[in-house]
DNA sequence: AAAAATAGAATGAATGTTCATTTTTGTCAA
DNA sequence: TTGACAAAAATGAACATTCATTCTATTTTT
């Protein structure tokens, strides 16, 4: 028996170790200033078990765009089962997107900012991926029940996303000093104001009249 | 004299051809994917011209950039001439980028897919270019004089243009199939009923009227 | 002891750049 | 107009470097 423990008692299993240390170099330099031997540096780890466990930098690439596309699924499906109206999920998204911007900044940055072409040539794009049609259905349902002006469902959700996708980056490119979630009201209002038909606006105008106010007084 | 004319009268100046094959290629492959050689062998020049006239590789990009920059600028001060109110100028700022992105599709795809981070390494963000300044400038202007919702400037553009550049990347990855111009009323009428003051809805309002009809018919 | 995981030096292909050489262009005197 | 000559432009083979990947030896785990 030794007399003293083990240093790193239980370090992190070593894929882990190689998807963060990518991620990180990934988000600050981009996908093709990153060399695989960069990875291995900060990531401590061999060259070798990099290409045991990915098979090489596209392995990794991939590996780290599902697993990170995988989150934001969940964070959609989270939001499906605690909200019912259509309206309310996607404001929801949002405001949850606008969270994780502060929280998980390497994450959002990653499916925000990085070309995804890059690494993974000749595949469906990202607007193809699960979480972001089921955030086109969920417009579609918006559309369906006559809370939201009818539209082709594409430009509905860009018209609805594109000024949020917006603020986002700006956000993460240090541009826009205050976190998001305080720019939530002045969205949404003038989101809905323009999108929702009359018929939805009447139900939910009490809440919206408090937004309205709320925004004056920024 | 020669019984012949010459094949090749007044073949296209050898830094034009660099130019406009770099910039197909870049859009087709990305920056880091397309190699000197291949402009080269596009642009049907030899290696050394293209060091002789740009230093290299992210010489190319640069002279692209700065190049194109100057386009959307023109295209800027064009409207700013052309048109009195703010609301009126930004409204044509976007039918114009939607047009260019039916007819100079190379060049917005440029603008809006390419990461100019990849060869302009600590440089100043495209938003910080005088063309994206001129339009935030705008957008203040319409602040300050009431006809828009008071808001921060970087924000209030980001709800104005977020959609339409939203919009543009869609198109641009062909996924919406019409031209873009299709979709003006419903961007705009979303737009300006969800940004504009009271004061300068009514001043407009017959206008907006009309549009949310022709809306209403999609 | 066998199998799995890790290590990292060596490899080779890709690619940005250099430079000695050739071609073109412009100028001036015969 | 011609020819000579110099400056500028263009050429592309050769070079140097970077970097993903391979492969074998070693360590750890089962």
């Amino acid at each position: 028996m030794p007399y003293l423990k083990r240093l790193a008692p239980s370090p992190e299993p070593i894929d882990c170790r190689i998807l963060t240390a990518a991620l990180d170099l990934f988000v600050e330099k981009g996908y093709h200033m990153v060399s695989i031997h960069e990875v291995q540096k900060q990531a401590d780890v061999s060259i070798g078990s990099i290409y045991r466990h990915f098979g090489g930098k596209e392995g990794i690439a991939k590996a780290l765009y599902s697993h990170i596309l995988n989150e934001i699924d969940e964070l959609i499906d989270g939001v499906t089962k605690e909200f019912d109206t259509p309206i309310e999920q996607l404001e929801e998204i949002i405001k949850q997107l606008f969270e994780h911007t502060e929280t998980h900044h390497q994450i959002i940055s990653f499916v925000f900012h990085a070309k995804h072409t890059d690494f993974i040539p000749n595949e469906p794009l990202m607007c193809d991926a699960t979480p972001f049609i089921k955030i086109r259905e969920i417009t579609s349902k918006a559309i369906e029940r006559g809370d939201l002006r009818d539209a082709d469902t594409w430009v509905a959700t860009s018209l609805i996303f594109g000024g949020a996708i917006r603020l986002i980056q700006l956000r993460l490119d240090g541009l826009i000093e205050k976190p998001l979630v305080n720019y939530i009201d002045v969205l949404m209002s003038s989101l809905w104001h323009g999108l929702k038909t009359k018929h939805a606006a009447s139900a939910t105008s009490v809440k919206t009249e408090e937004k309205m106010n709320s925004v004056a007084v920024l």
